[in-house]
DNA sequence: ACTGGCTCCTGAGGGC
DNA sequence: TGCCCTCAGGAGCCAG
């Protein structure tokens, strides 16, 4: 999935596409996804126009008249934007008509979804309420990990994948900054220097600003609103490598397994 | 209060 | 070729 450059890539690729286009037409063709869309709550939106779309961690938040459709990419998911009547492939669960161009939500895992929720109260919604800064904002310092870090002895990656800590951190890079900054992935959180925690901020803050600079990571299947892959993957520099020559010293990357999620470092440049 | 483990789902890839 | 196992970009829920 989509990590948070990969959402952003998508909502820039969409919006100006998006902003100013009437719904005509709702088409839910598979509706058990993770959150699943209600067809006859979502048809109210026909006949009202996208007024913005926005990003808050790794949800997109699409700004009707009245309401907010809030799309959440989960593992698998892609958005992308194709004329009407285009063919549609397996895995295209929702289909939103705007006139000549229709925006398909593509999701094999449906781990994602839809959610409507009235734009007054949306920072008030469950789905936000108990989230932690952005990444990218200013919010996000070394002194306000190091604060909340202070006895955990949780490892420090799954520490920075908690989206209550911070947003939009996901597998791939919580590996790349902890790898750029030399911090082990299983270092208990609660043990790491202000200092240290300055330079792994700094470093989110360049790995995320540097993948949505390259149209984010595509692995697999990750497209933007146009269908086109991400470029960053080629510079990752430990995701997905273990065993192969670590980029700095030349050691073997290792593999660890951390809250059911693998983690590769080098066990001589992370400590 | 934290923490790790399990779960949802499909598809790809490796070993035999 | 085919079968079975493991793993994959997320994150909510649960028990200890």
């Amino acid at each position: 999935m989509p990590e948070l450059p990969e959402v952003e890539t998508t909502r820039r690729g969409l919006a100006p596409h998006l902003t100013g286009a009437t719904l005509s037409e709702i088409h839910v063709r598979q509706a058990r996804l993770r959150h699943p869309p209600d067809a006859t709550a979502l048809s109210t939106l026909c006949g009202q126009t996208v007024r913005a779309l926005e990003r808050r961690a790794k949800y997109l938040l699409m700004h009707f008249d009245t309401r907010t459709l809030i799309v959440h990419l989960g593992m698998s998911g892609s958005l992308r934007l194709l004329p009407e009547g285009e063919p549609l492939r397996p895995h295209d669960h929702v289909v939103l008509g705007f006139g000549p161009q229709q925006l398909v939500y593509h999701d094999p895992r449906r781990f994602g979804g839809f959610v409507l929720a009235h734009t007054e109260s949306l920072p008030d919604h469950a789905l936000f309420r108990h989230l932690g800064p952005e990444p990218l904002s200013d919010a996000l310092t070394g002194d306000y990990l190091y604060r909340l870090s202070r006895g955990r002895r949780q490892g420090v990656k799954p520490f920075i994948m908690d989206q209550r800590i911070v947003v939009g951190v996901g597998n791939i890079y919580a590996t790349e900054a902890l790898f750029s900054s030399g911090i082990r992935p299983d270092r208990p959180a609660g043990r790491i220097s202000r200092t240290r925690y300055d330079c792994l901020a700094q470093a989110i803050k360049a790995i995320l600003s540097a993948a949505i600079e390259q149209g984010g990571t595509t692995l697999r299947d990750f497209v933007n609103g146009h269908g086109k892959p991400g470029y960053f993957a080629q510079t990752l520099q430990v995701y997905g490598r273990e065993g192969t020559p670590c980029p700095a010293c030349q050691r073997p990357l290792r593999l660890l397994r951390l809250g059911g999620r693998s983690s590769v470092f080098c066990a001589s440049c992370q400590r």
